[in-house]
DNA sequence: CCGAATCCTATACGATACTG
DNA sequence: CAGTATCGTATAGGATTCGG
């Protein structure tokens, strides 16, 4: 008992509530800038890791190698390798990734909503520390 | 030209792609596990610092004050201060913040879905670099 | 082109102690 | 109770280099 396969008659979000580790573990791997810009980009085509380095900008190799390995583990990426010379790696979302590209895009729809609401609290804001 | 206050008749995800830099701003505050689970937790209820610290769970009192702050900041969350001694704190969501829970309740929504997904691909996943 | 390894710096984060 | 400050350590993250 108590596993992740039991059918719950609770809201999903009263997994958090009752410290589900596992749940939290994917919130923290998942839950970064990183990743969600990788899933953003990915969700609209298949894309090499050059190409897609270059769509999400600003993030160095390193951390795109890292990133595109976490969400391959995590099976939200698959991973194409066409054995040519030069190599051609091809990146695409799974199944999963696409249904966390729903929240992700939820989250842009969310920002543009509220640009504006943010730009004007964060010129108001006085920090309490002074 | 080109201001935030625009009518856009593109997708909202269209904005990252044009590489808003606030958009992207906004998106590292936000876009990281403490933030989303403050907000989760939040969403709840109105809370104190001290039992808002033991919902989240793991959370140190110095990075709670930091998130919040962030948070704060952003206009996502709003703290009212009662001056009582010893005083007394809470912290809410704004309607922004609210925006935002919706999100993370999808993702929360996700995580439940594709649970199971993950944790077999996590077990079957080796690194390429061994 | 893709990726691993190394080196180095900046920041995240925890523990602790102090204030109103 | 809520918050700040300071210190120490761990990890994130960039730049570079080498290899398939």
């Amino acid at each position: 008992m108590g596993t992740r396969q039991e059918i719950s008659a609770l809201p999903p979000e009263a997994d958090l509530a009752r410290a589900d580790s596992l749940a939290r573990e994917i919130f923290s791997d998942v839950a970064n800038k990183w990743a969600f810009l990788i899933i953003e980009f990915l969700g609209q085509r298949t894309m090499r890791f050059t190409e897609l380095r270059n769509e999400v900008g600003g993030i160095s190799h390193k951390m795109l190698t890292q990133n595109l390995r976490m969400l391959e583990r995590n099976g939200l990426v698959e991973r194409t390798i066409h054995p040519t010379v030069p190599p051609r790696v091809e990146y695409t979302l799974t199944e999963a990734g696409e249904g966390l590209r729903a929240v992700v895009d939820g989250m842009c729809g969310w920002t543009q909503r509220y640009l504006g609401h943010i730009e004007s609290s964060r010129s108001s804001f006085r920090d309490p520390a002074g």
